[in-house]
DNA sequence: CCCGATACCTCA
DNA sequence: GTTGTGAGGTATCGGG
């Protein structure tokens, strides 16, 4: 047998069957971390399979235990069932539904502002009754039969490297001073009120806002309201967006914007926010990879994904420590020239600012056109100057647009496309799917179809930049595990994954260290996926004390 | 009183 | 001049 000795894991009345080269043995559930240990130290150790990752690897992790590989049938089940590339047959079985189906549970104690009941935690895990390796057995002739096979085992080893990544993050947790930001929350907002009470500046706005309209009732926060006032005041704006009201010239509009800002931060990441979810100085969302149709990760808990830009100061790492911040530039337009063999686009991404390469091959004038044509083609913008734009670039760059006009196309005749790795799209539902493109269509039916056409066709370069950066992470998570020593928080360890930037949390002698792995293994993911197609992922890699070190994007 | 839809803002 | 992807999250508001 060639790769790692594969290890089955089951729950079975009360205790653990583990299987082995095709014999079971039964471990009581307490003596399931030892074990893993043990084996995790024989040579490479061994790939263990099991239903889902959120069920087993919390436990090992905070048993001291971390594993190499796995395979977590849950998220492979997930892509098989929708891939293109799989005979749907080959996966059916008893319980396929019941795969289906199959939720992660909670790596935090549960709910926020208390630890869960157990008995929670057992409704939220009807993994039991599932038959982990007949799934397995039915995944691996499914993968075989595939003619994407070996892009499908690619995509299969990220996505359950992904699970451990995601399980290790919540596990150790993104650090957080409380006390930093406490500090930017008074700067704002003014000190921290008594229950029940509006912070002092929100309240001074407010009365702002409300003498300088005459309204001293009004609600900032009810559109109708607001739209209300304004009209009393002979303002008639479409909608009341920051955007909109920023363009009435008002006395009432400069409070009522700040108001908004403030109000929102006092709602979403205020003091209540860092009761709720920070505990002994660490940040602890449910990471969830796959979660979102393309394939990137989703985030529960506090709006992992949204940390607003104001707060990053407070993400410290800890004394003799440093933070190790990488962002990919451009990575989505990078995708779009490996998936679809652009081989200009690469050259124009070779400089480094793939932007400024659009300009010097004389497809547009100017960096900032550059941007508008290329995000305009990855959304299918048709109207004004983004449209425009896209025009310019298809001259230039006939395949890659072709690409995406192609999977706008598709999924406007109701068919689903698919990532480079095989990750499928879901099939569209809707009443428009049940005409012929060329039938006669209500404007209603017209619109659908050419969003579900915008859907597809972001979908392609969206889920391979996702699968891209799930395979950077993977191979990272490993090259970070041998720069260091003892447990995965006790080495540098990934904190945060945000579609294309990650934050690795490090001891500080090692931050160089890091800097030179994270690059390295976005090197790596590229000749992974896309071989020696031309395309690099360069990297913006800093290091400093806090995530706003880095700049931001 | 709960629930879903809507509006809005945050992020990539 | 025209805004085109994917999320999480909080608030309001109307219906059951």
């Amino acid at each position: 047998m060639t790769g790692p000795q594969q290890v089955l894991l089951q729950r079975r009345g009360g205790g653990v069957v583990v299987r082995a080269d095709g014999r079971d043995v039964q471990v009581p559930e307490e003596e399931l971390a030892d074990l893993v240990r043990r084996l995790e130290a024989e040579g490479a150790g061994p790939r263990w399979v099991w239903d889902d990752t959120t069920r087993w690897y919390p436990a090992l992790l905070a048993a001291g235990v971390r594993v190499r590989r796995c395979t977590d049938l849950r998220l492979v089940h997930r892509v098989l069932r929708r891939s293109t590339a799989v005979d749907r047959e080959l996966l059916a079985g008893p319980d396929t539904a019941a795969w289906d189906e199959l939720a992660p549970v909670s790596a935090s104690s549960g709910a926020p502002g208390g630890a869960a009941p157990e008995g929670l935690f057992e409704m939220a895990a009807p993994a039991g009754s599932l038959d982990a390796a007949a799934e397995l057995a039915r995944q691996e002739a499914a993968v075989a039969a595939s003619p994407l096979r070996g892009r499908l085992q690619l995509l299969a080893a990220a996505e359950s490297a992904a699970g451990l990544v995601a399980a290790e993050m919540t596990h150790a947790g993104l650090p957080w001073r409380a006390d930093v930001h406490d500090r930017l929350l008074v700067d704002e907002l003014g000190p921290q009120p008594p229950a029940g009470e509006q912070p002092r500046v929100l309240v001074h706005l407010l009365d702002q806002a409300r003498s300088a309209l005459d309204a001293p009732t009004l609600n900032p926060d009810s559109p109708a309201d607001l739209l209300r006032a304004l009209r009393r005041v002979r303002l008639e704006p479409p909608d009341t967006r920051s955007g909109t009201l920023q363009q009435l010239d008002h006395p009432a509009v400069v409070p009522l914007l700040e108001h908004r800002r403030l109000s929102r931060l006092h709602a979403a990441n205020g003091w209540r926010w860092l009761r709720e979810w920070v505990r002994d100085g660490r940040y602890r969302p449910d990471h969830l990879p796959g979660g979102v149709v393309s394939g990137r990760w989703a985030a529960q808990g506090g709006g992992a994904l949204s940390v607003p830009a104001v707060l990053r100061p407070a993400v410290v790492a800890d004394d003799g420590w440093r933070l190790v911040v990488a962002d990919v530039a451009q990575l989505e337009p990078r995708v779009l020239a490996a998936v679809s063999a652009d081989a200009d686009l690469a050259r124009a991404a070779a400089g480094g600012d793939l932007y400024q390469g659009v300009v010097d091959s004389g497809a547009v004038a100017t960096r900032a056109d550059a941007k508008l044509a290329v995000l305009g083609a990855m959304y299918g913008a048709t109207a004004g100057s983004g449209g425009r734009m896209v025009d310019h670039l298809a001259r230039r760059y006939p395949r890659a647009v072709e690409h995406l006009e192609l999977a706008a196309a598709a999924g406007e005749r109701g068919e689903a496309v698919s990532t480079w790795l095989g990750r499928g799209s879901p099939v569209p539902t809707g009443s428009w799917t049940q005409q012929a493109p060329d039938q006669p269509a209500s404007d209603a039916d017209l619109r659908e179809r050419r969003s579900w056409g915008r859907f597809t066709r972001n979908f392609v370069v969206q889920g391979s930049a996702a699968e891209w950066a799930s395979s950077w992470v993977a191979l990272l998570r490993e090259e970070l595990w041998r720069l260091g020593s003892g447990r995965v928080a006790e080495r540098p360890h990934l904190v945060l994954f945000l579609h294309d930037e990650v934050l690795v949390h490090t001891p500080a002698a090692l931050a160089d260290d890091v800097a030179l792995a994270v690059r390295g293994a976005a090197e790596r993911a590229g000749r992974l996926l896309y071989g020696d197609f031309p395309i690099t992922f360069p990297l913006d890699v800093h290091v400093g004390r806090a995530w706003s070190d880095a700049g931001g994007h």
